[in-house]
RNA sequence: GCCAGGGUAGCUCAGUGGUAGAGCAGAGGACUCAUAAGCCUUUGGUCGGCAGUUCAAAUCUGCCCCUUGGCACCA
């Protein structure tokens, strides 16, 4: 079996609702997914939820249910999320699940035996109101904020990995990898955190603080904590300690926010994989934040957008299509409503789906609703010809490299030619006169439009992939599995019937939100 | 404090040595197939600040300012 494409997301965290950061990501990944698959590659992609620990125990006593229920409803509507994105992840991992566990207990058990895990005492200030022990750093002004209530310090057996040992190793393997981190300066994160001494990492917590959690094999008292919990997803949802493992591992991305790189990505995960004697991971692809005004996005600023409403009211595609063509991968991106609509109404209602509207018009009125035959080729045609060759000689080495708002951009750029193009063959003009000069030069342009259109949506499949197929439908055009052949210019619509007139992005009646 | 990203037109951003760009928003115009859409023209910027290198700097160097993130057991 040949090695499939395997990408992944981080894994969501059952601790509050989907908001755009978890709806960002699963998009991006998505693309990403669906460009590979384009290409011709076998495709694993991975998305999950995150379901143990404390928080979840604690809203859970709250809610007065119990912790799977709580991961139950929120496994739900995050895969509700999904859905309403048309996101194409073929599994989806819940680390409550029996798969997981095993694989879990499977590889502490490993490296309990090969004396990579060890029982300590771990000394420290706990916050019983909290239920959780507080570091020096959440200090104001010297003494802990009233929400921790009483702090007290206090000495507690638990197991530790050790990850000190593999320092060196892992500074040197990150050096020799330089296309590792995408984008690479955040490569200089990673080497900095790891310029200071490694201590071993607290893998462990004692049943009687915490129970809702994977159970130590080598000790029923303890369960595991987070990391060897979350990260582990990752290969359990490969098939770990099966055979279908090294058809998918190791993953060729995880994709994840600048958030999470250093230190779990960067440092937790590739250590752990070490002393496990498996490969890394190929490369990671680290996104920035969606800012609102400067600020993160985030449930506690309280300016949550629930990308539910977006994509409710205009669509997945549309809002697919907004994250994507603002958010340069890597850096940090404004949202906000206006942004969108502007995006909505000038790129997609104007642009695209005003100039559907105009050719299906036109060929139903001037052509009987058929593509008619290309019959010259004079200026207006070789230009708009040579704008799509400069176009889509740019757009796959654009995907390759995650510059899907610059691909975005070149395709809108193209969309624009053709605008321009029907203005200046204007067809409605031709068709008031009998010459047969001009009626050629009317099956030109219809057919031009047509085919021009096919093609603007070929690399806009993986990013809007209802509204390409949509507009193939309209324009006679087949779907398409894979993208080779299907970006030279030709005329295999000729005689194909053209769809009704239709409103792809209707203007929104009134302002919501 | 240390490290890194960003600071370019009202807004969102392209642009790594050679006469400041795009889209949107604003203004004017011609057209009418179309979602009052599209097309053409146009207003608008001491390129964060100060020095320096160079014939030439948004672009290279230094210092400073603003902003975002990281600096471990919090996911």
């Amino acid at each position: 079996m040949s090695k499939k494409f395997y990408i992944t997301t981080a894994i969501d965290y059952a601790n509050g609702s989907p908001h755009l950061g978890h709806a960002y990501e699963k998009v991006l990944t998505d693309i990403v997914a669906r460009f590979r698959r384009m290409m011709g590659e076998e495709v694993k992609f991975l998305t999950g939820l995150d379901e143990h620990g404390q928080k979840v125990q604690m809203s859970a006593q709250k809610l007065g249910v119990s912790p799977l229920e709580v991961c139950d409803r929120l496994a739900s509507e995050f895969q509700g999320l999904c859905r309403a994105l048309r996101i194409s992840n073929d599994d989806y991992i819940r680390t409550t699940e029996e798969r997981h566990k095993a694989v879990v207990q499977d590889i502490l058990q490993k490296l309990y035996d090969k004396g990579e895990i060890y029982k300590a005492d771990y000394n420290g200030y706990y916050s019983v109101r909290q239920e959780q022990f507080v570091t020096e750093k959440e200090k104001v002004d010297g003494t802990w904020p009233e929400i921790f209530g009483e702090v007290t310090e206090v000495t507690e057996s638990n197991y530790f990995f050790k990850l000190a040992r593999y320092q060196d190793w892992l500074i040197d393997t990150i050096r020799a990898n330089d296309q590792m981190i995408y984008p690479r300066f955040r490569s200089a994160d990673v080497l900095q955190f790891l310029k200071e001494p490694l201590n071993d990492l607290c893998i462990s917590r004692p049943k009687e603080r915490l129970e809702w959690g994977i159970e130590l094999p080598f000790d029923p008292d303890f369960v595991t904590y987070v990391w060897f919990d979350a990260l582990t997803n990752y290969i359990t949802a490969a098939g770990y300690g099966t055979d279908a493992f090294e058809q998918h591992w190791p993953a060729d991305y995880h994709v994840i926010g600048k958030d999470i790189l250093v230190p779990p990505h960067a440092v937790y995960w590739p250590i752990m994989l070490k002393a496990l004697e498996l490969p890394l991971p190929k490369h990671f692809l680290v996104h920035g934040w969606w800012l609102s005004s400067g600020s993160k996005m985030s449930k506690s600023s309280g300016e949550v957008i629930n990308p539910l409403d977006l994509i409710d009211q205009f669509g997945a595609d549309a809002f697919r299509y907004f994250v994507t063509r603002e958010m340069n991968v890597g850096q940090d991106s404004e949202f906000s409503l206006d942004l969108f609509m502007s995006r909505y109404n000038s790129d997609l209602a104007n642009d695209l789906g005003n100039l559907v509207s105009r050719l299906l018009n036109m060929g139903g009125r001037y052509t009987e609703g058929r593509v008619p035959p290309a019959e010259i080729e004079e200026a207006p045609e070789k230009q708009l010809k040579e704008l799509w060759l400069k176009t889509s000689a740019e757009l796959v080495p654009l995907f390759e490299d995650f510059q899907f708002h610059k691909a975005l951009d070149r395709i809108f750029t193209f969309v624009s030619g053709i605008n321009r193009y029907a203005e200046t063959r204007a067809p409605w003009k031709l068709a008031k006169s009998e010459t047969p000069a001009d009626q050629a030069a009317l099956r030109t342009s219809l057919a031009t439009m047509a085919e021009a259109l096919r093609l603007a949506v070929a690399l806009l499949t993986p990013v809007m992939p209802e509204i390409s197929d949509k507009i193939r439908g309209l324009v006679g055009a087949e779907n398409f599995e894979l993208i080779e052949g299907q970006l030279e210019w030709g005329n295999r619509l000729e005689g194909k019937a053209l769809g009704e007139k239709t409103i792809l992005f209707p203007r929104p009646e009134r302002k919501v939100l």
